[in-house]
RNA sequence: GCCAAUGUGGCUCAGUGGUAGAGCAAAUCUUUCGUAAAGAUUAGGUCGUGGGUUCGAUUCCCACCAUUGGCUCCA
């Protein structure tokens, strides 16, 4: 067994654990359903009074005071009536056995010390064992078989190993995370703030916008070199836009719109794919000026739900950094590799690894089948010539064209959604766009969607968290701070900013009447790369002591050699 | 939108049915200092917003707003 299979097991012999204690301790609570996750595990119950946080300790008690009764799980078969006999108090339950009734499969109880559940098994073999050390995590509702139309059950969330150290690491790496949470970083490092004015609307201050600047300088050179023209669409449009590209009919209940001269009623775009259009079709296009690829740092606003807000990775306007390559059907091939490239170009430069996610067909597939199998074809095979893994979701495309998503793994392991790269053979239909071919007939381009760092405020918040806001030197928003030691060094340290600035490089200075370590201090909390201390031995020398943010000590460095190790860090992106 | 929790000075947090405190940050002064926090002084809050109960509400109740953990949603 390997070593994920038997912690499955032992966390879903937890999850047993957990509703065999939330039943002693209130026995009128209705079990439904207790899976492992890949953190843990949960049970979703139906409490007759409210639970709350403060009341996981004694059930963490009573697990463990349980536990000390499971040797091991025993199962037998019943019929559909001794099932329901069993749970005639739990509709959950009988909901789950008329299922399993339907799908002809056998109905099996599984029972350790004295607690017994409808289950299909997968047990540790020793649970006394095996579950080693646990913890309940938190406490959350969630609907029953995940509808919103069901019933609001409470939720606990545990995790469990099989040792206490595993435990333990597992809850330092929590507690890491919510270190780099961006949004208290954001507060500290002075990037961005929220207010409630503005919900889910970040307002970006002098150091964040760093980060968006030099972010989108690096994605602009990219596209340049990819042969990218950028545009700009207006973040307003009538609404006959929105109507004949269909997000009105589909998507108003998610859109803002403001009435304009009392008469006229205008949408804020929720994505940018009307606007683009627009500028295609401003002119008559050849086959000449294919593949056309137009990008768009473009402004979107979303209504969002207010409980789904979540900091920058969940915000209502956005930036996205937005493409569309109109191309003839036999160069979509092309057109792809060069796409795939940019992509794995634009991750490469923040060291990041991903996974891309090849979704097919959906069932609701508009278009010829012909051209869908083809342009799946044509997707795997520019994923396997640019080397990646081919990781496939069935059915999980686009109604209009097949996509392959992009997930991104940071430095604790969690993975994000950001890149997506879809074939569209519909929106050519519905806006009729047209390129006239070499024989002079009009003929329907194809249309590739894509975004690769997705919207500029998650990105951001990934990257913060990726790097726990120590930023590589290319990013951050202070590249260097120099750090005097008494007043009568300021004016050599000024002679130094003007050399770095001249440069380019973003310095400052702190001339605070501090002393020394409490400017280092300060330096690294706001973790600036470089610290450039400046005393009596540095002025003699012309040269300037320089210390990391990690406190390694890099000695004494002329002035000349470090503008030098700055901008090799910033050319290597490190 | 749903379940649960939270909202006190810029930040982190304490506290109370009789109109509020601490640390950090800030300002001023002293200090001019050698690799992660010098010292003193001062200033700063109608306790998220609106209603209600009460002689009196930051504290109790209701509504709303925002945030957090989840669920759902993300065409």
């Amino acid at each position: 067994m390997s070593n994920e299979e038997y912690l499955k097991e032992l966390r879903h012999s937890a999850a047993h654990l957990l509703a065999a204690a939330v039943l002693k301790l209130y026995p009128n609570t209705k079990l439904t359903i207790g899976p492992a996750i890949d953190t843990g595990f949960y049970y979703d119950l139906d409490f007759t009074h409210p639970l709350t946080e403060d009341d996981l300790p004694k059930i963490e008690k009573e697990m463990a005071a349980t536990l000390k009764t499971w040797e091991t799980f025993s199962h037998r078969e019943v019929t559909e009536k001794e099932a329901k006999e069993f749970y005639k108090n739990n509709e959950y339950k009988r909901e789950l056995i008329d299922e399993i009734v339907a799908k002809g499969e056998k109905l099996t109880f599984y029972k350790a010390g004295d607690f017994e559940d409808l289950c299909r098994g997968g047990h540790s073999a020793k649970p006394q064992k095996d579950i080693g050390a646990f913890k309940l995590l938190s406490i959350a509702g969630a609907y029953w078989r995940g509808s919103e139309k069901n019933k609001m059950l409470t939720r606990i969330y545990g995790t469990a190993y099989p040792k206490q150290k595993e435990l333990e690491n597992h809850l330092t790496m929590l507690e890491e995370a919510k270190k780099r949470d961006h949004r208290k970083l954001g507060r500290e490092l002075d990037l961005f703030h929220f207010q409630p004015e503005a919900p889910g609307m970040p307002f970006w201050h002098p150091k964040g916008m760093i980060l968006r600047n030099e972010l989108l300088a690096f994605s602009r050179k990219l596209q340049l070199e990819y042969g990218y023209k950028e545009v700009l669409t207006p973040t307003m449009m009538d609404v006959s836009i929105f109507k004949q590209s269909g997000h009105w009919d589909h998507y108003q209940k998610d859109m803002f719109s403001t009435i304009y001269e009392d008469d006229k009623l205008f949408g804020l775009k929720p994505m940018n794919c009307p606007g683009m259009i627009q500028v295609y079709k401003s002119s008559l296009r050849s086959y000449r000026d294919l593949p056309l690829r137009l990008s768009e740092y473009g402004l979107i606003t979303r209504k969002e739900q207010s409980g789904e807000l979540n900091g920058m990775f969940r915000v209502m306007q956005a930036t996205q950094d937005d493409a569309h390559l109109f191309v003839t059907e036999d160069a979509i091939d092309e057109a792809l590799e060069g796409l795939i490239a940019l992509v794995s170009d634009i991750y490469a430069g923040f060291g990041l690894k991903f996974k891309a996610y090849l979704s097919t067909r959906p069932d609701n597939y508009m278009g010829k089948l012909e051209t869908w199998d083809r342009a799946e074809k044509t997707l795997k095979a520019a994923m396997e010539k640019a080397g990646l893994e081919i990781l496939l979701k069935e059915k999980d495309g686009a109604f209009y064209g097949p996509k392959i998503d992009y997930q991104l793994e940071d430095s604790l392991g969690r993975t994000w959604q950001c890149g997506t790269l879809q074939l569209d053979f519909q929106m050519p239909e519905t806006f009729n766009i047209e390129y006239i071919d070499s024989d002079g007939t009009a003929k329907r381009p194809v249309i590739i969607h894509r975004t690769i760092i997705g919207s500029v405020e998650r990105f951001i918040g990934i990257l913060t968290e990726h790097y726990a806001g120590a930023f590589p030197v290319w990013l951050a928003p202070v590249q260097v701070v120099l750090l005097p030691i008494a007043d009568r060094h300021i004016e050599f340290g000024q002679k130094v900013i003007d050399q770095l600035q001249n440069a380019g490089i973003r310095a400052e200075m702190d001339t605070r009447s501090e002393r020394l370590q409490a400017k280092i201090r300060d330096a690294t909390l706001q973790k600036v790369p470089f610290m450039g201390i400046i005393g009596d031995k540095e002025i003699v020398e012309s040269a300037i002591s320089v210390r990391k943010r990690d406190g390694e000590d890099l000695g004494q460095i002329k002035t000349a050699s470090f503008l030098n190790l700055i901008q090799e860090n910033i050319a290597k992106k490190t």
